[in-house]
RNA sequence: CGGGGAGUAGCUCAGACUGGUAGAGCAUGGCGUUUGGGACGCCAGGGCCGCAGGUUCAAAUCCUGUCUCCCCGACCA
């Protein structure tokens, strides 16, 4: 992509209207503008971000079984009235009335279609297990939205439903959820600890929430040492059993500051392998049993062919939040530093001199090659001077700069530099792509 | 929903207290000088001063109402 001809308006300044780093970031950096409290726009390089968060999290709930489906965004207040929350959800649910004064609603959750297309369509437990998501946009009309996308009204959210026929096979469900998050979070370069959460009415130890680590983070966390940097599974086989893996993570030390009890037995024992950090919460998953399939009468045939009732969860990531949170955990003084997994391009090209016909001409033959070789590459081609792109590259984060201009080429030089670490190489040009594509 | 703050050019903000023809920097367009870390000079365009009502000869400025946005708290992915 040419610069010249993308719409990527930068901001020297920052918004007044942007308190955290990851909201002033996305806006000067051109990801989003906003449209209402909590309500946003995302801009050409935002949604590149969002849209390759997305295909993480797809893949790795397809890889542990799950089918994606697309629920709609307005639902019929009929569901909510049989599962008995339309008068419980409160003034978060955004209702609406059709031109037939027919009662609807901007869905702030599913566990309500979902249910409904699965008592539908799957009538016997020869159909079960079943894991359904979605990844959509849903709406709730908090009170107070602020941290930009890390907290809007309107997000986006993958959401999955899972669907079993007794106890023991939701708790598989739930540990498959607990490894491909696991494996998900880690795609994107961040660190995600899981930490018990409240279960509520149900108990027990199935509900999770993965909170990235970051030093800007809304709450405080406290957890073993040994879990910051502990490996995530690899080549996962979800058919089997998952249990001696989950329990390896839940074993250590996790808590948010709220379930944080410093004079406990447990945290006294754990010493200076303690650690203390602030983290951002960006999944959670959950077993909650009948709550809906009971109501709402979500049953099959079981082997005697006797009605059960089946059991569900669910389990969520925040993915526009993610967005946000990943900017929180990195970033610098001059902008955002993207891991490679999500970045929205792999490579700026710098064009320090334009004009100038062997600065124009070698990075013409750069850009070409580089997308030849499938490097997805924004090629700064503006006539700007040399310290405003160094600085809107910067900006944006992109995890590799390649650099051109005359002094370098009169050694046949160009400079490939890393945002991350600040690293730069002199390469000749021809020995550019090589090495990118080698990153 | 309680408490606080703010709405003036695309962005950051002055002007308000003490009413009198709407300002600066950045950004945008033109010209020139520059050119390896957000340059400089000259010129130009751009505003129902959030909206409505009131006071006044006269309102960005004073008064009332209202809408919107931000921050702290409670709440939440």
């Amino acid at each position: 992509m040419r610069l010249s001809a993308y719409l990527l308006p930068t901001l020297k300044e920052n918004p007044a209207e942007a308190q955290i780093v990851s909201h002033r970031l996305m806006l000067r950096a051109g990801m989003i503008r906003q449209h209402a409290a909590g309500i946003y726009t995302w801009l050409p390089l935002g949604l590149r971000v969002l849209r390759r968060i997305e295909q993480i999290v797809r893949e790795e709930q397809d890889a542990a079984g799950a089918q994606e489906i697309l629920m709609p965004t307005i639902q019929s207040a009929d569901l909510w009235r049989e599962s008995g929350r339309y008068e419980d959800y409160g003034k978060e649910m955004l209702r609406i009335t059709d031109r037939h004064d027919r009662a609807m609603l901007y869905g702030p959750t599913h566990e309500e279609v979902v249910t409904d297309i699965f008592r539908q369509n799957v009538k016997s437990y020869r159909d079960l297990p079943r894991m359904l998501y979605q990844i959509h946009w849903k709406f709730r009309d908090e009170v107070r939205p602020r941290f930009g996308v890390m907290r809007g009204r309107e997000f986006l959210m993958k959401d999955n439903y899972s669907f079993d026929l007794d106890h023991a096979g939701a708790r598989r469900a739930y540990h498959r959820m607990f490894i491909a998050y696991l494996r998900t979070f880690a795609r994107m370069g961040v660190k995600a600890i899981p930490m018990r959460a409240d279960a509520g009415p149900i108990g027990g130890d199935m509900s999770h929430e993965f909170i990235i680590l970051a030093a800007t983070g809304e709450s405080g966390v406290f957890c073993h040492r040994a879990l910051v940097d502990k490996p995530v599974p690899e080549k996962v086989d979800y058919t089997a059993d998952l249990q001696p893996l989950v329990d390896e993570w839940t074993a250590l030390y996790a808590a948010t500051d709220e379930k944080h009890d410093p004079q406990s037995e447990q945290v006294k024992a754990l010493g200076d392998t303690l650690i203390a950090a602030r983290g951002i919460e960006v999944g959670h998953i959950f077993h909650f049993g009948r709550k809906y399939s009971d109501p709402m009468k979500a049953v099959v045939a079981g082997p005697d062919g006797e009605p059960v009732t089946v059991e569900m969860g669910s389990y969520g990531i925040g993915v526009s939040r993610l967005v946000g949170a990943i900017i929180e955990a990195s970033h610098d003084e001059a902008g955002i530093i993207w891991p490679e997994s999500v970045a929205p391009f792999a490579v700026g090209l710098i064009n320090l001199k334009t004009g100038d016909a062997l600065t124009e001409a070698t990075c013409q033959n750069l850009y070409d090659r580089l997308q030849r070789a499938g490097v997805d590459v924004l090629y700064d081609d503006r006539p700007d001077r040399a310290g405003a792109k160094f600085a809107a590259m910067d900006l944006i984060g992109l995890p590799w700069q390649v650099i051109v201009g005359p002094k370098g080429l009169e050694h046949g030089r160009v400079e490939v530099k890393n945002r991350a670490t600040g690293a730069r190489e002199d390469l000749s040009p021809e020995a550019v792509v090589d090495r990118l594509r080698s990153r």
